[in-house]
DNA sequence: ATGATATTACGATTATGTTCGTAATTTACG
DNA sequence: CGTAAATTACGAACATAATCGTAATATCAT
């Protein structure tokens, strides 16, 4: 099996703001997160420290200002959580999740045909 | 807005037990649980004692031994999750989603038609 | 009835996560 | 150079979650 990561809610949150940019200082990020929350420079610092102690971010340290960069792509945790959501909410099926995001989510014409093109190529195999 | 619950990772989990029996005493709760976790007896009670303050279940006390019941149904936590993750690990893109479950977890051909029965009915509107 | 067993209630402890203040350090620039 | 501004490090406080022990209460079988 492959290694567990676990981030916390805001630990989350803070992966995404780095997959978004790729990578991305603190400023950087407490600027997004001050967005949806308020709080102070320090706490999204220290959250960020901690990602990286638990080995969830890697940083460039050369300069003062550290850059800090996911340890993980995003993939992996979209596969995880994936994974996690089938088991505990869908009994395990997956077509019931599909069939869940799909009914109260509808993604574009385009999109549409993008998903059946994958249906096809699974029927095929 | 229609209200927000948000259950521990626990609690989720007895949640999903309760929604798989319809109702359950503690007991039976625990049993389930302890396939996975080793806790004792009074954890998963203290647990589902909370998840009663909070609202998350109701309970009927008629006889000594409390049976429980989930307070919602199942496909409202299904929606709200697979809601917060479309947002939050697929920048908002629910193909992205289905693409990912298809991909990584592949239903039966039986489900695979299903899905695109309901596709061409998302397409015909 | 009464003793054994199961269940609940509840407080206490521990673990984990979040928040922030303060001091030390580096950088920028007048 | 020397001061202001930004950044980091770090400890401490606080909040939430999880775990369990113990006592009170109810049930059941003899």
């Amino acid at each position: 099996m492959s290694k567990q990561f676990k981030p916390t809610e805001s630990e989350l949150e803070i992966l995404s703001i780095l997959w978004e940019h790729e990578n991305a200082t603190v400023r950087m990020v407490h600027e997004v997160v001050q967005k949806t929350k308020d709080v102070g420079y320090t706490t999204t610092l220290k959250l960020m420290q901690i990602m990286h102690e638990k080995g969830l971010v890697t940083r460039n340290e050369t300069a003062k200002t550290h850059i800090y960069t996911p340890s993980f792509v995003k993939e992996k945790a979209q596969e995880q959580y994936v994974g996690k959501m089938i088991k505990t909410l869908f009994s395990g099926s997956t077509s019931q999740l599909v069939l869940q995001a799909l009914g109260k989510h509808k993604p574009t014409p385009q999109d549409l045909i993008e998903i059946k093109k994958l249906i096809d190529e699974l029927e095929s195999k």
